[in-house]
DNA sequence: GGTTCCTTGTGAAGGTTTTCACAAGCCGCC
DNA sequence: GGCGGCTTGTGAAAACCTTCACAAGGAACC
């Protein structure tokens, strides 16, 4: 199979919810419809597309349903994953009642936490356990994919824990670098570094850049 | 002056953390050295600094003070930057208490919501303003960069209502698509888009990719 | 059935980013 | 001062990604 690039994948996820977005008002989509909202070109979006195989139609376009199904398929959501979220601090909770999570196939089915207040009650309808049985707890609900939201200097040592107790792939929140351990996908979200990246646009545009 | 890469900007933010981190440890570090805790090459890390000028010294390598120095140039964080968070609900709140982002760099100086409950309370030393005075307190605190997490469906308006106020850049937690208006940056962070591209890495993974 | 209009799928061209590889330069030691 | 070891800075090559442009195919209408 090809290699897939990163920003492809990342295009493809866009235009999952573009599309999840406007399922029910529109049979049939073109590649330049879809292409506008998610700041990209028809032909990018033709190209992403064929890179897994012909899903439109010519002179017509593409069936918004059935697309929406492939791209469920292609990246590995016609299943629903669960999910377990490590820091059950401010973020931890926040991330405890985001809908937005299982709107998109994703059950958080337990969190852990050091505090001992905590460890015991649930969230949201979620049980909150103490991070010493993480191994044990992880196995029994079968979480696939770990979520960090403990403090920086914790995060590694969750990592190889989750690695250890057989998660295949984590999303951090820590900002710090953990290094992708072979078989495990790890990826960190760095709000000060998005930033960052803003700041930069925002300098560099004010310094005679054109 | 030449275009700079987006991923070489992440690159250079990303060399920033790791040197804050090790900053009097050490006082100078080759390019391997940094290259290696930020998943990327020696010759990488020297063609993204070559961007700017020339920072280290052959046979010995980069001064990390000075290095720090530069990337901070580089990317805007010479000075402090005012930030107005705009949604104060869950993920509001743990952002008001998020340290992370006054230690590089970030200052929120306000916060708005709708909630009439919330407005004129103050979390975590900084204010809550109604959402209808947000031009007027924008300009007065001379908000630079504005954090949207509310519902998805406000965004949109939000955003608009902060280009209107002479904010310049927005980073946004709502999954939606936010056409860059064109003075103002704007960048999207999506937890489920973030998932998505693990679901699609381990589900590729598993159908016989290499 | 033929003609026109429309949109896909895709080689080829063009552009950008990464990697390679090596000359240039610094340091320390004899 | 000269030599050896080490690391930068950078053209050139390679790899990768995006855009172009057009043939192929479908639908509608006469």
């Amino acid at each position: 199979m090809k290699k897939i690039s990163e920003s492809a994948v990342r295009r493809l996820s866009l235009y999952l919810r573009l599309l999840r977005g406007i399922a029910g008002d529109q049979e049939l989509i073109s590649s330049q419809e879809l292409a506008e909202p998610s700041g990209s070109t028809s032909a990018q979006v033709r190209k992403d597309l064929s890179l897994f195989g012909s899903f439109g139609q010519r002179g017509k376009g593409y069936s918004v349903p059935e697309l929406i199904g492939t791209l469920e398929r292609i990246l590995g959501l016609e299943r629903r994953w669960r999910v377990a979220v490590v820091g059950v601090g401010k973020l931890g909770s926040a991330l405890l009642g985001y809908r937005g999570l299982s709107e998109r196939g994703f059950d958080v089915v337990v969190a852990f936490d050091v505090d001992t207040e905590k460890v015991g009650t649930e969230l949201n309808g979620i049980d909150i356990r103490s991070i010493d049985s993480l191994s044990r707890v992880v196995r029994e609900r079968g979480v696939e994919i770990g979520i960090i939201a403990t403090p920086p200097e914790e995060a590694e040592g969750i990592v190889s824990r989750l690695a250890d107790a057989g998660v295949s792939a984590v999303l951090s929140f820590a900002p710090i670098e953990l290094g992708n351990r072979d078989p495990m996908v790890v990826r960190t979200m760095d709000l000060a570094l998005e930033l960052e990246g803003l700041t930069f646009a925002l300098t560099s545009a004010r310094n005679g850049d054109s």
